[in-house]
DNA sequence: TCGTTCTTGCGGGCTCGTGGCAATAACGAC
DNA sequence: GTCGTTATTGCCACGAGCCCGCAAGAACGA
C-alpha cells in the first residue's frame, strides 16, 4: 500500500497556518485533530502514534486515523527508523532525510539540499528517483565508527 | 535491538557448503533447519518467514527461531522493503543493497561494489558508514518516473 | 437551530513476531 | 547401536502495532 508520498508538500508557518490549510481542503477541525497538529508542531523529532495518544490522552485508533488523514493530505509523513512503530513528522518544512546509527540509535536529520548529490548519484547510476524520507540511511555514526 | 549485521559474512558455494559451516560452528542440523537453508538457497529474492513456513509446512515460530539463529551466525540477513513482514536472504554471496520502487513495488538488487560510490559520498559528507542492506533505497524506478 | 456528514471512543480483530513448555530429535561418547 | 545430554520442535498463548465496525457525539453549512 503506497501512502501519501505524492501528496503535495505544504509549508506551514505555524499551527494557525496549518489549520487554515486544513479548512481550505475541507477538512474539519476536531479537538483531537487540533491537539495532534499542535503535538506535531511541538515535537522536536519523529513521534509515534501511540506516543501522541498517551501524551494527549486520546484513543490510539483515533490518532492513527487522524495521522493517516493528515498524511493523505500532505500535512504529515511517516517513516521508520529501526524496528519500532512508525513515526510521524510534520511535512512542509524542508523535506528531509535521516541518518540512523544502528549502534547507538542516534538519529541525524539532514536537509533535502544536503541529500541532493546523493539523489543525483542514484539517478545517474540506477535511473531511480530516490527519496530518503521514509527509511533512514542506516549505518554507524562517526563516534561509533571510530571505536 | 541490533541484530546480526556485525556477524561475519560467510560465503557459501551451495547448501552442502553451508551445512558444513553450520557444523563447524557447532550448530545442529535439524530437518527443519536444512529445509529452511535449502529454501533460502532456492529463493530468487528475499522471502518472509511466514512464506517459508507455509511452503515447508513448518511451525511459524520454529521458522522465526531458525532464521534468527541463522542470522545471528551470519548465514542469513533480514531486511524490510515496504510495510510487510521482514524478509530474509542468504548472506555470503556479495553483500548487496536494494532499490525499491514505491509505485510499482519493483525491487532491484544492486551489488556492494555498485553502492561503493554512494557509501563514499555518505562518508565524506556526513561521516557515517552507511549500509544499504537493511532498508532499501526508496524511490521511483525509471519506468514509473517517466510516466 | 437543525440536518448532514465527519469524527470519536470503544471493542474486537488481524498480522507479525516472541516466549514458555513438554515431547522429540540430533549428536557425541561409549 | 545405545544412551545421555542438549538443542530443537510443535503447540499455544500472548504482546505490539495497527485497522475496522459501530453507535454516540461533535463540527459545520444552510
Amino acid at each position: 500500500m503506497t501512502v501519501s508520498h505524492d501528496a503535495p508538500g505544504l509549508a506551514f508557518v505555524d499551527v494557525a497556518d496549518a489549520i487554515a490549510a486544513l479548512r481550505e481542503r475541507g477538512l474539519r477541525l476536531s479537538t483531537s485533530r487540533r491537539l495532534i497538529l499542535e503535538a506535531l508542531f511541538a515535537a522536536d523529532g519523529p513521534v509515534s502514534a501511540e506516543h501522541i495518544a498517551r501524551e494527549l490522552n486520546l484513543e490510539a485508533s483515533s490518532v492513527y486515523r487522524n495521522l493517516e488523514t493528515l498524511e493523505r493530505h500532505g500535512f504529515a509523513r511517516h517513516l521508520h527508523l529501526g524496528h519500532g512503530p512508525g513515526l510521524y513528522v510534520l511535512r512542509g518544512r524542508e523535506e528531509q532525510g535521516f541518518l540512523y546509527c544502528e549502534r547507538c540509535g542516534a538519529v541525524r536529520t539532514v536537509s533535502a539540499a544536503e541529500l541532493d548529490p546523493l539523489r543525483a548519484q542514484v539517478r545517474n547510476r540506477f535511473g531511480y528517483e530516490a527519496r530518503f524520507e521514509h527509511f533512514p540511511i542506516v549505518g554507524t555514526c562517526p563516534a561509533c565508527s571510530t571505536q
